[in-house]
DNA sequence: GTGGTCTAGACCACC
DNA sequence: GTGGTCTAGACCACA
């Protein structure tokens, strides 16, 4: 898998793993792949895959089971989904409008972009 | 002045630079602080000031004269806008869209908070 | 039932069952339950308490009938205890008082709380 | 230094450092050993440090700035304290009570042992 | 098999 | 110089 060049591996993947929470791709309570089977499927090393898992841990995204494996969160859907919007409206927005002024862009013209995007995608 | 943790301070100042050239607050051949003024203003360190004008200066948006200072560059503020433009439209606004899928955000109450920014700011 | 974080759980166990001892819940050569019984009544694997047996066979607290299943040592309640009071008054004490030094606490208020918690519970 | 063998070093490392605090050898603000420097002190890996400062820095006893070192949160002794001593009288201290009543420990012995370690140490 | 800790060492970006 | 990330690999405790 490729990464992006500017933003550590291990929050990368802990994004997508909360993606995958938010496609119900990983439901609640369910096992997400063991730290080794991540790390030889993304291609890093499995120290790096644990970094991620313990971040999400700290934010109570998944929990573990000792010697069992890691386990998504009961609830860490909602939570995931209303951090996400939160901080997407209240800190993200705000920036992009920002931009959007200053670069003098056409609301419309984003707006259809906008809307091109989310059909095609 | 406060930076977002996970991104260099270096081009947070070069950031900030480039919008007071957009919003006309620095103009063109016009003499931007100094480095250590700049430096002591954003509680930050010379030397990363000095990364930030050296950044600008590779990218042409302001030059310097020995001895007396860094100017913007004639013609920079269209140089900055197109290339802030196109990595908007290239780079972020897919991710944008991404994102707003992922949480189940209405297109349309999206682009009302933009229409609505736009107005306020 | 809940684990301490830090500390195995086939420790904890076996703490578990020298506490039953010291409270003549489990009397000498009087049997404890089977690893079956134990496991599912604490939630645990098998293989977890079977590994507190074993560390209480090498340590002489109990000992097996093969086939029959796990028994108290004649002598464990005196051997258990005086191991604990060894370890409580060298190991244990001297880590509580370096902590109630550091915390200022006063050792009355301590001593008081001691008093009552004996009282109590 | 010598750690205790059953308790992860980086863990062993921050209630070092809390100590360091919660003794005034770390003051408010003040820059704590960089983490090379721990390391060499300590004996041990700088990643390992690392891993002491990531986690003071999510229990916000820690910030860094960057480039430059870690400092001590103004109000963390105020507030290590207050935890350690909640998670002391809350947490530590009805084990023990259970546990001097489990052995059978005079109440009066135990206080006198507390006051001379206290006198002592 | 699982996660967890630790080391060694490299490389990077940043100050 | 500082912290931060990543790799490789070892070893351990645990289930």
């Amino acid at each position: 898998m490729n990464f992006d060049e500017h933003k550590p591996i291990y929050l990368q993947i802990a994004d997508l793993i909360c993606e995958k929470i938010l496609n119900d791709a990983y439901r609640e309570d369910e096992r997400v792949p063991s730290i080794r089977d991540m790390g030889s499927l993304l291609g890093v090393n499995p120290n790096t895959v644990m970094r991620s898992f313990e971040y999400l841990k700290t934010i109570e995204v998944i929990y573990d089971k000792r010697g069992v494996g890691f386990f998504v969160t009961p609830g860490a859907k909602t939570v995931v989904k209303s951090i996400f919007k939160q901080s997407f409206l209240n800190e993200e927005l705000p920036l992009i409008v920002k931009k959007v002024k200053l670069l003098d862009i056409e609301t419309e013209v984003l707006c259809n972009h906008i809307r091109e995007g989310l059909k095609a995608g």
